[in-house]
DNA sequence: TAAAATAGAGCATTATAGTGCACTTTGATG
DNA sequence: CATCAAAGTGCACTATAATGCTCTATTTTA
């Protein structure tokens, strides 16, 4: 998801990382599937990336 | 957030801990504001707490 | 195809998140 | 007030996220 955005932009890890100061090489691990990223970072990245992160309730079919 | 949807739920830091297999401190710390959680933990709480995290491309002014 | 740019991966180190334990604080109840 | 339950905090230790460096792989371009 943040990859696709992040090509979607036609932002390079490395451009991002700057941008975010987030190190390159995590963009690249966590890019790569291989992360599991604090928030703090995420946010610094979706921030730069024009994303927002939400917390919705998961509407459950007993819910109505 | 996480706290709220939590009392208003009627469970306990314990109870929540229990149910998510997050350690009670850390979601102690994580409510009382002094959390960088992992993804990995968020979800493993929105997950009981019946929350989603999303990503949405935020709307900017420009856009339209 | 050679060179350059971009992305992925191994290794080692540092910073910090995750956690348990014990104690304090706060709010509710008898 | 004494007690109890739920929440917050300090301390210490462990696990792992974050990061840089270097090298390899893949993609792009001349």
């Amino acid at each position: 998801m943040i990859k696709a955005r992040r090509e979607s932009l036609q932002v390079t890890q490395e451009a991002l990382a700057e941008l975010s100061s987030v190190g390159l090489r995590t963009i690249k691990q966590f890019e790569s599937g291989k992360g599991n990223p604090t928030l703090h970072n995420l946010q610094k990245l979706t921030d730069v990336l024009g994303l927002e992160i939400t917390l919705k309730v998961k509407s459950r079919s007993d819910n109505r």
